[in-house]
DNA sequence: GATACAATACCCACTAAGGGTGAATTTGTC
DNA sequence: GACAAATTCACCCTTAGTGGGTATTGTATC
């Protein structure tokens, strides 16, 4: 019988080791490769196939939302189960919206993600208990969307929210980008409905969790 | 030969359980203990000696800046080497002078966390190479204090700047704390000086970094 | 009792950001 | 070519935050 191929995609040297040694030892599992972000996992699954890939949602150079979007589209019968430390629900309901089988919380024991694992292998949703408290408590970021449709950015906004992030103002977010001061409160603007926050904090979060700064 | 007994402080599951892994590999070396934050740690030491200490910089409950400050003053003899994904000087800068022994960075090899653990084991001063060019870049949060001495927040300046990351505004943050719109902002000036920041993108960040929202 | 600091509160002036509305232009796709 | 989406820009007005002070009280610590 074929073992199960797994990559995993997490930055964290520790974290990504800890992974693929605990999955080691599993008869039925082989790790067939780690990588440090999502960009680079795209690269490998190109000519590598697997069957299983566990993904942070933190990861620089391509996050663990648009690395999703992008497996969904081009390789659709991987199995996808996001292991992170981010238990926002923005990012548990954007990466079940994209695709995601399940989603496990790094807090969590070693025994829970063996068992996560199998669940989302046999084809059912998993969802860390944390997780699905944030579920059931309603949609913060995604409130204004009842849908569930994923709230993407714009390759513009994320030059925006990363520079509002650096703590620049709108002036000198303006002169950095060659426009001008209003179409830079236009994209805050943007970006702020789109994520349903108040204020500056809310975006600077936002960017700060997915590792965009 | 005894053993050297390492202590693992770490809110991430496979992030600790990577390096409890990776160090009972090493026959010198015992894993004695794995906790989750600061709090838990300095509980067990209180009769469970060690000699080293990994420590994440963010970390739940107490994080590892005030974890490593009480670490000096009631253990001085434990080495401690800080192993986080946080890279910016602050932290850096913070966790040296609070006495940590190195700083490596979770980017990093396996090999080159055995490398930094035997060199702080000797006693003498490890830090990753990112690290050690942020530090020679110079300090951003700490320019103000070219001492080095850390820069600690007050319980209640520690109220307001979760409550800033949480996205509440001045009215509400007084509101909730049942003091005076102007308080809050005298706290709030005395957190940008203190950190160092020009907005409050800074002050989120640094909340956010830390793990105190 | 003197010192230091945290926490509280107030003043003033100025700048930045938030919220609403509308619209032109480019770009890519069907 | 029609359509949708992204990007750009311009007004309006209101509110929130920034930066500079100063000052009082309480509470440790020496």
């Amino acid at each position: 019988m074929e073992k199960v191929k797994i990559i995993i995609a997490d930055a964290s040297m520790p974290s990504a080791n800890g992974l693929r040694d605990l999955l080691q030892k599993v008869p039925g599992y082989t790790v067939v490769s780690v990588v440090g972000n999502g960009k680079e996992l795209l690269d490998l699954l190109k000519d590598h196939p697997c069957d299983l890939v566990l993904m942070e949602v933190g990861m620089p150079v391509m996050d663990g939302i648009d690395t999703m979007r992008s497996i969904r589209e081009l390789h659709p019968a991987i199995v996808v189960l996001t292991v992170t430390k981010l238990n926002a629900i923005e990012y548990i309901n954007s990466m079940l919206v994209e695709g995601a089988k399940g989603y496990f919380l790094k807090s969590g024991r070693s025994e829970e993600l063996l068992h996560a694992i199998q669940q989302v292998l046999r084809g059912e949703q998993y969802l860390s208990p944390a997780a699905q408290e944030s579920v059931d408590k309603g949609y913060a970021y995604t409130s204004k969307d009842p849908s569930g449709a994923y709230v993407g950015l714009t390759p513009r906004e994320r030059d925006v929210i990363r520079l509002i992030a650096l703590e620049r103002t709108n002036d000198e977010i303006a002169v950095h980008l060659s426009i001008s001061t209003d179409t830079v409160k236009s994209h805050r603007k943007s970006l702020m409905t789109k994520l349903n926050v108040r204020s500056a904090a809310g975006l600077v979060k936002y960017a700060v969790d997915r590792e965009w700064i």
